[in-house]
DNA sequence: TTGTTCCGTTCGATTTGACGAACACCCGTT
DNA sequence: AACGGGTGTTCGTCAAATCGAACGGAACAA
């Protein structure tokens, strides 16, 4: 949806990126791949439209996870101050999460700071079907995790479940404080 | 290095997965993807080769991000209370680092919660290339970031930097905590 | 110079993935 | 029963991705 069409240049840049940045030689990146020489350099010139095994052999003989040869690049520093940054009070209780960082084009993991008070607990409806919501709270304590399976959580304390499926969040005691992973996957 | 060999049968199933989860036929997927039917069903049986463009139309068609077709399925709920959990303590200074959350095979983004003692800092070599650490302090106060360039960081504070470069993270005062989402891409 | 050895590119032959029509099947209706 | 509309499958054809060899060029040694 974020989509357009195959990324043909960006996987051509890609791979040759990765090729020199691990020293090889068309030759020799063909030799341990398995692949032509003549298919590697058809790619690297963006004039291709790889199969699936012949992007993966490339993957194996880089020494990449694969998907690094597809998504888009990588940001720098980037930094928030508390208080900074987009937050999204919530219309229920006293509830304000800040989106910290996503993944801008087919947004894969989202990074909230999650502050609460006391008070009415905030339910969310399930999101993008095979979401994770990992949470980690960093001050204060809070009820949250899955409607029907909550687990009361106290500083340092981890709770990864499903974010697919209704799950709350209510603070226990006053600044409750926590960062909140959500994964679309 | 992680890998084996192309993933036929985890795209199939994703596949199929993705496809009944929107509820389309194959006729009709094969309409919106303008993929033949044929084309589909054999993807579907495992057997195929398929080109990042007929991947491509597929991730858009099914309105995923595409590395969605690729990777491994999906977790549930887990809890690690503090002071539980893998915890990998840096020879260096008086830092702790546990291990919360990691995408096992391709591993693409690990969870850490941070525990650390003012003292010698912790420098970290260059992981993966590509990889992006984001920090959030959630109580102390802490100076962090690329060791060129390093921000001095209060509680809520956000910082996103390159992973793949020299980095450092010093506690500037004691019982400084914080979560590191280290994405590998 | 000549020979050697890399580099990356280009080109023809072959393998193969994608297509589309025909197929068997199931189900609800007439 | 026979139908029409839906499912997913199989198979022959064609375009195209992959291959392997030959190519031109650069660097270096003898």
């Amino acid at each position: 949806m974020t989509d357009g069409k195959p990324p043909f240049e960006r996987i051509a840049a890609a791979i040759r990126r990765e090729r020199d940045r691990a020293g090889l030689s068309l030759t020799e990146l063909a030799k341990r791949s398995g692949l032509a020489k003549s298919t590697l350099s058809q790619l690297e010139s963006g004039t291709g439209n790889p199969s699936l095994e012949t992007l993966w052999a490339l993957g194996v003989a880089l020494g990449v996870p694969f998907s690094r040869l597809v998504d888009p690049p990588r940001p720098a520093v980037r930094l928030i101050r508390a208080g900074e940054g987009p937050a999204a009070h919530s219309g229920q209780a006293s509830y304000t999460a800040t989106l910290l960082a996503s993944s801008p084009p087919g947004a894969r993991r989202d990074l909230y700071r999650i502050e609460a008070q006391p008070g009415e607990s905030r339910r969310s409806e399930p999101h993008m079907p095979g979401t994770v919501e990992h949470l980690v709270i960093g001050a204060g304590r809070a009820l949250a995790g899955p409607v029907d399976e909550p687990v009361e959580l106290a500083p340092g304390d981890y709770l990864a479940y499903p974010g697919d499926a209704p799950h709350l969040f209510t603070a226990l005691v006053p600044d409750t404080t926590g960062v909140i992973v959500m994964e679309h996957v």
